[in-house]
DNA sequence: TATTGACTCTCCTCTTGGGTCATAGATTAA
DNA sequence: TTAATCTATGACCCAAGAGGAGAGTCAATA
């Protein structure tokens, strides 16, 4: 019989280990002293110690271990760890692509980050724009028109309004343009006036601080980013506006979120 | 000002999260109302929020976030976390490839465990036996050899003990065989009881129960499984003696552990 | 104005798989 | 017999929040 210092040598296991393994009931002393309370283990049970530390070295949880231990489904429990760790291989290379990319454009000015945007339902419009200043337009007279329709209409709080720009390509002049602002509830649409159920969906995002002259560089930036990280885009960016005009003076304190939709 | 509901949602941060980094430092609620606690956030802070929340998606700590922020150093940061996920990456690939393989060869009936090894001294006699049934008296003799020169000679507790068998190949007859015991300290030499001190090492280890004629089975296990899981094989395996005819009468009783330095 | 429902506050415990003391009793070798 | 080593239990610690209790606040409505 071995004491439990003894049967850590032999078996690798730190005495912490073995006395928490008892605890979990996964590997019980062979005997235990009623006087003294000393765990004593048998060389026999060597074999099951180094099963319960093959399976942690593959990262078997105590519980995952307990039922692998009862016997029936240990494939499919190798099976399934398998996948695990496949994908939790998957989302380390994705984290490192995103660093490689970092450091080698040497672009660490944007932080991209992604984000679950939630459902949400909103009011649109949608209008063939000569050029961007009539944006501004756009946003105003939707806004009028959808209360006109819907008196009482509440947009929801924190406000969240935002464009897309549906052209394929870029333009300065015949801009087609939607606009979008959240709403807590549907109401009563026209030709003009739109309501859409926007479902939860995952987005690439990264803020751009200052004018929207330059919002053309965010653009190319995440665009590029996704590109290289292997993000699928699917659907057309978001353009929100968290601080504009409306509540800065200064134009450096505008504030403008650019939402990718991605997966 | 936002509270910080609002500022969660804009954020994407869970207000647990912003409690917890104000807590940490690292993103400072821009008023705290003195009578009732609220904090209040900027729309500014987004900005933060957002670099924050890239960088725990990039798997850093808050403790290297605070480096991160503190300014200089972050390339370096970003080039030590690359190193740090691709080591992960790579640990679990090669439990992903352990794991194939066990479901492959569907033999899981053995454990393999990387173990390390600490330092040690042996004292060690080498021969070469005309067969298998030879090693007893190796055993027996060079320990009454080395007790011989070394009178109170002391072994380890628990006791290690181990073949190793230098022949490049597998042989039935002449046999190279060095037999090598744990002990407390070097002692006296001679032309056949040599000391050496073994350095400590990483071994994959596996345990074989019953008679010695089915250990081959356990060695082409062993070494199949280092091969397809890219192990370097570093030296000669050794083979422990732990349970023997020397204290169980049952051979089914026996037990003995193959190690593979590795690496 | 009162109320109600939604928010927010602080403080507490919980998570994994043990690690790190601290103190007290047990074993063992000299 | 004594000293050195082992072992036992119990308490607290880790990271990054999650979950909840109980109490106080805010804002919209009746």
């Amino acid at each position: 019989m071995l004491k439990i210092g003894e049967f850590s040598k032999l078996s690798m296991l730190t005495i912490k280990a073995l006395r928490f393994y008892e605890e979990e009931g996964i590997l019980l002393p062979r005997k235990i002293d009623d006087e003294t309370g000393y765990r004593y283990y048998d060389t026999k049970q060597l074999v099951m110690a180094s099963k319960i530390k093959s399976l942690r070295q593959l990262d078997f949880s105590i519980e995952e271990i307990k039922l692998y231990l009862s016997g029936h489904m240990q494939r499919e429990l190798l099976i399934k760890k398998e996948k695990e760790l496949a994908s939790r291989n998957f989302f380390i290379q994705q984290k490192i692509f995103t660093i490689h990319y970092l450091l080698e454009e040497n672009k660490m000015n944007y932080q991209v980050v992604v984000k679950e945007l939630p459902a949400c339902i909103v009011y649109s419009e949608q209008r063939v724009l000569k050029s961007y200043k009539e944006l501004t337009n756009l946003v105003l007279e939707s806004a009028q028109e959808c209360l006109r329709l819907n008196p009482g209409m509440k947009c929801v709080k924190p406000d969240y309004c935002f464009c897309e720009y549906l052209d394929g390509e870029y333009r300065e002049t015949n801009i087609t343009t939607r606009y979008c602002q959240a709403v807590v509830s549907k109401g009563v649409e026209n030709e003009r006036i739109k309501f859409i159920e926007l479902p939860a969906t995952k987005v690439l995002s990264i803020y751009h601080k200052g004018s929207y002259d330059s919002l053309g560089e965010a653009y190319s930036f995440i665009f590029g980013f996704a590109h290289k990280n292997h993000y699928k885009i699917k659907g057309s960016p978001r353009e929100s506006y968290i601080d504009g005009v409306w509540n800065k003076e200064n134009v450096s304190d505008w504030l403008t979120e650019i939402q990718i939709p991605i997966e």
